[in-house]
DNA sequence: GGGCCGCGTTGACCTCGATCAAACGGCATG
DNA sequence: CATGCCGTTTGATCGAGGTCAACGCGGCCC
């Protein structure tokens, strides 16, 4: 599944695209691969890294190869909402606009493969299929911001927690079994920014754990390292 | 700015998409127009009507031609969420799926101009201008979606109403002029829909907007009117 | 007319999650 | 080793918004 296209020794989009259908790997003909490859570069970025400002001009797309992003907005005030969190393969970018209204930071340590913005947009012009792949994953991820809205508004903190676990549990892994009943995984985010993500407090989102881990439901090392023993029990509490 | 193309008497795709760079006409020729044109059927539906049900298949995508769609998701419970809200001349539909995994409803008396699903794939084909038409769209229903995240997750009862209301506003009337300061609606929602928006209850919808009439920044008549002296006022309670 | 239903408002009370405050553990630094 | 910082946990209290209940108003049907 695997498709790592090598250039010059520069790794190019290489990352398993076909896992969630994501990603621009694939769509492009082996000469478009290399063409795009040449403009690229790879580029790390520890935890915290602020990656795009808000009000910043959008001036390169990215590969997000490893590590999560989260995208959040601020309102005046301080009060701040993640909005969204890339995991790879996902891609990074906003077509259409020459402006960003969010901020992208760095949640993890993070690699990416970034692209001059020009360059992806040319290609695009020329590849209706790389087009469609980007247009595939915007719907992808407005399935998923409105599967957000309804943990926003509709859950209870507890279900907000456990629908939480459920979801980073699903992406952390492309490669996991999807059948599987079992996982364990370390949290890609800090308790602030579970918080900010779910629209609660540091607080609340420390004593859900807690009562999950009471509960037998999980079980937590190092504070971020979580074992769920059976998903499905999770599942029972995430209230769909 | 309108583009009422008619064949045989039908008008076709026949809203004003400039207005908000949304809709499909103006992204085909002439004749594929036609040819369209020739697949699709006008439909009014009246306030209440479901349009698609959840787990349905998708075989239609339609234009909204006046009135207001609303997108809801419930959980088993019974608990809801609008997670969209359509006005003229928005796209209705979901490419790359077959089933859908959320209930569109008339909020009003609606009225469609809808298109058998192949018609639209098909042309989408051939059309890469068409294909980037519905890729914008679905980039900005993913803009207001994060927006509303920040609103579902961060802001107070009262801000909510007063984001709700601002956002009517500027959509209910697109040809009304962005810089004016005063504004009068009919709110296309009842009070169970805004508070099924903004997930709160719809008492507490109720005396957020008494609250708002009686400090004057708004008035109210027949339950569904509002007029709006200063939508600058307004603003000023959103908390963005 | 009277009764009913859908929609909206208002009041009284309660609960969930926010707020305020303190303390803990790991880790780096002097 | 003490010190401080950061992320986290835990406890005590408060309040925004939910819940439950009553009532008002207009439209519709008998």
């Amino acid at each position: 599944m695997r498709k790592d296209i090598h250039t010059d020794g520069i790794p190019v989009l290489c990352v398993s695209c076909e896992a969630r259908h994501r990603g621009v790997c694939g769509a492009l003909e082996p000469e478009q691969l290399v063409s795009l490859a040449k403009s690229s570069h790879k580029q790390k970025a520890q935890s915290g890294t602020e990656l795009l400002g808000d009000a910043e001009r959008i001036d390169t797309y990215a590969n997000v190869l490893s590590g999560v992003v989260k995208l959040t907005k601020t309102l005046s005030d301080g009060r701040q909402q993640i909005v969204g969190l890339q995991f790879a393969p996902d891609f990074l970018g906003r077509p259409f606009k020459t402006e960003s209204d969010l901020n992208a930071e760095a949640a993890t340590d993070v690699s990416l493969c970034a692209f001059p913005k020009a360059a992806v947009e040319r290609m695009m012009q020329a590849s209706p299929e790389l087009e469609r792949r980007l247009y595939r994953q915007a719907l992808d991820e407005l399935d998923e911001a409105r599967d957000w809205m309804v943990t926003l508004g509709r859950k209870t903190a507890a279900e907000k927690i456990a629908s939480f676990l459920l979801m980073i549990a699903r992406n952390i892994d492309p490669t996991a079994d999807p059948d599987r009943d079992s996982a364990a995984f370390d949290l890609p985010l800090t308790r602030a920014d579970i918080a900010d993500f779910l629209g609660l407090t540091i607080e609340t989102v420390s004593r859900q754990l807690t009562r999950l881990r009471a509960d037998k439901v999980i079980s937590i090392e190092n504070n971020r390292h979580i074992v769920v023993p059976s998903l499905s029990r999770l599942e029972a509490r995430a209230g769909n």
